[in-house]
DNA sequence: AGTGAAAGTTGTTCCCT
DNA sequence: AGGGAACAACTTTCACT
């Protein structure tokens, strides 16, 4: 059922390296049972295939003062491409939006934004999400607490 | 303006690793003009003090299948502490939720979650979520398009 | 805080199965 | 596809500034 070009060491190599992705190869391969140069050709084949886009270090946001995660609904005035393009290659440009997508039903957009706090936030309203091109409405909505937060995939 | 207990030089380092989790710290010393052993002792220090909290690889959601990034709002039937706690326990061992945010507004919480396609995402919903604990009212948005995910932090 | 050197581990390649 | 050996590169610690 879980195919998708790769086997079930595979699986396990992308199961542990989403979690600590700074195993040393050695250490890998003895948890996968596999020698080490069997190991380190299956990482650079899934890092060459695609399945692996990038290694990480994960930030405290606390710890670098990004109390506020606020998620905000945009919609445009318009459904033209170019008035999407325009918008979409802007958000990109703002850093403390960490992800937009396209939405399927009412709002065009959902945005998830990390500010300082409340105040800091407002800053980032107005003087970059309200100034985004094509943005007719928008809807924020206030992250009391995290209560889950994983990049990783189930595999 | 940004302090928070780290110097330019720590900065710099976050911004780095939050981009090349797997960068050599040969490389990384190099690039932040300090000797090997003064850089290591730096990442270290943000190691232990919590600034970073982890090293993980991104896997490309495509390559194994999951296509589909769906937002649930999640409205429960009261707002007692047994029901909320109850609620986050029993979702965060749904391992197709990836996020999970208690709200302020209407809406108690929203869960990104990350399914194969729509129909294994009406799997998800009806064998997972509709069976949470104190669930009121589901309400699904789906993605059409990942305009832009990061994990990396303004810093 | 930073440096340089030393010692032990790793990553990576190559050859063989 | 996997294993073993070899070499270069790297991490990590320590003594010193």
């Amino acid at each position: 059922m879980t195919d998708f070009g790769i086997d079930p060491t595979d699986q396990r190599i992308l199961t542990i390296l989403q979690k600590e992705g700074r195993l040393s190869n050695a250490d890998l391969a003895e948890r996968v049972n596999l020698s080490a140069s069997a190991c380190h050709r299956r990482v650079q084949h899934l890092e060459r295939g695609g399945y692996i886009t990038g290694y990480v270090a994960l930030v405290n946001p606390r710890k670098v003062g990004r109390k506020t995660t606020v998620y905000v609904e945009i919609t445009l005035n318009g459904q033209a491409d170019e008035t999407l393009d325009a918008f979409e290659k802007a958000v990109a440009r703002v850093p403390d939006v960490l992800e937009c997508h396209l939405m399927a039903g009412t709002a065009d957009y959902l945005l998830k934004v990390v500010a300082e706090d409340a105040e800091d936030f407002a800053r980032i309203h107005r003087r970059h999400l309200a100034k985004l091109p094509g943005v007719q409405t928008l809807q924020s909505s206030f992250s009391l607490k995290t209560v889950r937060q994983t990049t990783a995939l189930p595999i």
